[in-house]
DNA sequence: TTGCATAATGACTTTAAAGTCATTATAATA
DNA sequence: TATTATAATGACTTTAAAGTCATTATGCAA
């Protein structure tokens, strides 16, 4: 099946710039043909179905950012030196491909399909809870308890992603069932993780 | 419009069951009411449609949950202590409600109306690139420059979460433009989270 | 116990998007 | 240039799920 690369390719950014511009939601096999200029039919000849056409251009998406980063990473010596790189360039990436990671970020499918205005209700919910954590990380801050270089409500929000994340971890390693005590750990961790950060203390 | 409140509430939690059971993707209204033991049409007469029965159950349960952790955190007195109850009344109610959150945390729209082969190569995508980082923090750990009581693999993941999030945080508050100065800040910012954490260094 | 209002039903209609395929266009070869 | 193979087309078919509404059931007040 001798595929013509070009077209190949034509139909996987205009997809790419889809998903930019309209998010996953919106986005039909339709408007696909549509922005690369060509006949639905032709899409098909390319990709199996709309679920084979998501997948690569995903993979892509990742791919390229992976491949990048650990090329970067790799020139680094030291362990600090390597995690200070993979940050930046991360961050770089993300920034260099602001619209794509938009969208993978912020279409959560728990508000995905929803209208906009239900939408702009759960965020609003979400802002809550982290402005309650960013208040209680601000007053430590003006106390001097804590770094004042950092803007608090991040720093909530950053809280409430750690939290988040550390759940996910567990989910994606099939741990459901956890114990009391696994989850005072769990406690325990991000907490410290939050506080001291990973590096050793010197005693 | 006098409700009959038994049977909204039966649709919710139908609807809630559901959503742990299946997911978001693959929810229906015929399941639900087919859940609920009742006739589709009467879903419709408790709810506009299914924006706004999603939109219902979404915040119910995110309602609840800050409610409680509310509840909790305000009962204690300093910072740190709000902190340290914040986060594990989080977690516990997470756990508690965990096949709710697995659903609201792993059905990104991202993977969601994936078919399971290609959610199962982007999630191994993704592991590939938590383990990566997981490597680097391994390796610092055992040379004894990173606390060692963490499971490196789970802190890498919390970092390519930290990192995912700074970037969320900044769509969220509409910043896409962001300069080489910003993008070097925020990469700092996180590193320094991540090492040292956010309480203040006694010099 | 009858009549009225309210609630519930589920077969049916609508909608929207995926996916197909007979037909047409293009390009390569003889 | 004629012949054939390959590529492209888009009107059409299929699918699936949302949403509707004429009909039926239920419960309550007179």
């Amino acid at each position: 099946m001798m595929e013509n690369v070009d077209k190949y390719e034509l139909i996987m950014s205009s997809s790419r710039k889809l998903i930019e511009e309209i998010g996953f939601s919106a986005l039909t096999m339709d408007k696909v043909a549509q922005k690369a200029g060509i006949a639905k039919g032709t899409v098909y000849l390319y990709f199996k179905d709309k679920n084979e056409l998501m997948e690569k251009v995903l993979s892509l998406g990742f791919k390229r950012m992976f491949e990048r980063i650990k090329g970067k990473v790799e020139k680094e010596k030291g362990g600090i030196e390597k995690l200070k790189t993979l940050i930046s360039e991360n961050l770089n990436y993300i920034y260099e491909n602001r619209y794509f990671f938009k969208t993978i970020f912020l279409d959560e499918v728990n508000i995905v399909f929803l209208k906009k205005k239900s939408k702009e209700s759960l965020n609003l919910r979400r802002k809550r809870y982290t402005n309650f954590i960013g208040e209680i990380i601000k007053s430590e801050m003006q106390s001097g308890r804590f770094r004042g270089d950092l803007d608090p409500l991040k720093v909530g929000y950053m809280l409430a992603s750690l939290i988040k994340t550390n759940a996910i971890y567990n989910f994606i390693n099939d741990k459901y069932e956890l114990t009391e005590g696994m989850i005072k750990k769990d406690s325990e961790d991000i907490f410290n993780l939050l506080i001291h950060g990973i590096i050793r203390p010197h005693t």
